[in-house]
Parts: C-alpha cells; structure tokens; sequence
DNA sequence: CTATCAGTTCGATACTCATCGTACTAACTC
DNA sequence: GAGTTAGTACGATGAGTATCGAACTGATAG
C-alpha cells in the first residue's frame, strides 16, 4: 500500500502508543467528567474487579467506534492506562496514580457506582 | 399588571420553591456530572466552608443568567439545598444526604478539590 | 407608589459530546 | 497472499450544555 494515489498522512501515526496524562497532569475536572458517563462508570468499575482488560472484553451496549471513544476519554482523563500487546489492547486503572493525586476519590466513587448499582 | 393584553401564564409559576431531588433519587452520574464544571466546582468548595451563601455571594465569572443556570443544575443532582429567604436564595451543601447516599464521596472530591488548586 | 435588588425565564448562539456507519490498519492465522 | 481479528480514524448527526443579553418577577427600601 505504498503507492495509493492519495498522499501520505501527514497527522499523527496510527499505531503510536496511546498516549497518557502526567500524574501531576491529571485534572480533577477531567476525571469527574469522565466518570460522569454510566457507560465509563460501568467500564470502570469492571476494571477495578479484575487486571488488564482488553476493549472487546466488555460487553457494552455501544458498537466499536463509540467503544474507542469512551476508553478513549478515560485514557486521556488519566483514569485508565492501555498497553499494545499484540492485536489487543490491554486496559487497567490507574489505581496508584490516582490515589496519590486524588487520595480517596477512585474508591469512593466505586464503593459509590456498587451502592448506586 | 392584571390587565395585560397577555394571556396568562399556562406553565408554571415563577414564584414556586425550587425543586430538590430526594436522597434516594441522587444519582452518582448525575453528581459527578454537576461537580465536573470548575465553576461548579468551585461553588461546592466555597459551599463547604460556610453555612448558607446566597447566589450573589460567589463572585463568579460569568453573568447572573449563567449563574442561575450553575445553581440549578448542581440542585438538580442533589448536591446544594436552595432556600428562599426574602429576596435571595440560600444555598448550602445537602453534606448528611450525600454522605448517607454516597460516603465519603463529597469530602474525597472536597479535599481533591483542595489539593488540585 | 417608585425604585432597587436578587434572581429567574426565555431565546439565541456556539461548543461539546455520545452515537453511529464506513473505511482503514496492524497483527495474527491459514 | 487472503482472511480474520481488534481495534482506530474519520466524518456526520443529534442531543446536551455553557454562555450571553434582554425582559421579567417578587420582595424590600425609600
């Protein structure tokens, strides 16, 4: 695919590594709006559970690209780290980062989403 | 005003006391999504200094409209209680109802909120 | 009664965002 | 190489929302 008539892209690469906040870069705003979405509260409190999950893992009610999104904002609120392995995407939480930042906060929103469940 | 070539007002009243979720219809989405705006949040922070601050008592950046709209939607969640008080509103915290529904939640985001400014 | 004050209501506007479908890519399998 | 798999990229769309200004209201002060 080398000589497509189109030019090459000139953006950002498609198989960079994701991209994630500093953990003095993550923004309390940021994190709230992300956890503010049943959808990502949902993805959120299944990653607290368990290790690394890939996307495909979760059987949300949305098709691929609105997935993309979602773990997309919670990557970029610093919520959620992924790691390339392979053909899959493997997602965790940021359980330290976010305890350091926001001491308290992560457990009692998801002692809050079980109550609330 | 009685006779205004207007028809009277169908929908309602202007004067009603403002509307205020009960604790078991707080929703944890609808809480983070209210806390999630640095104006709101703000409010919340300096709400939970003192006791009651009428709505003119913030010095907010933005006009009374918008004001208005920031009071509503964090009532609407069911963080602050409104209180009508002669000619301003009252507002404070809904501290008990939060803890009771979610604890520890407000005084984790409190004291983020602290520590992120 | 008139004026002021505190706040709401009502558009209007611009921006964000959650969703989808289609096309694409990169790794892996056959 | 041809398919399959697990996503991402890229619009497009519709819903929500943060903002403003102007008009209004209800309580109080003069």
């Amino acid at each position: 695919m080398t000589t497509t008539n189109e030019p090459p892209v000139t953006g950002q690469r498609l198989d960079a590594a994701p991209q994630h906040p500093d953990i003095g870069a993550i923004e309390l705003a940021g994190v709230l709006h992300a956890l503010s979405d049943p959808i990502r509260l949902r993805i959120v409190a299944e990653l607290a559970a368990g290790g690394e999950r890939s996307c495909s893992s979760f059987e949300l009610p949305v098709v691929k690209s609105t997935c993309t999104h979602h773990f997309r904002v919670l990557r970029g609120a610093g919520v959620i780290r992924t790691r390339l392995q392979g053909k899959t995407r493997l997602n965790s939480l940021r359980r330290a980062d976010l305890e350091r930042r926001f001491p308290g906060l992560l457990d009692a929103v998801l002692s809050a989403a079980v109550s609330a469940d």
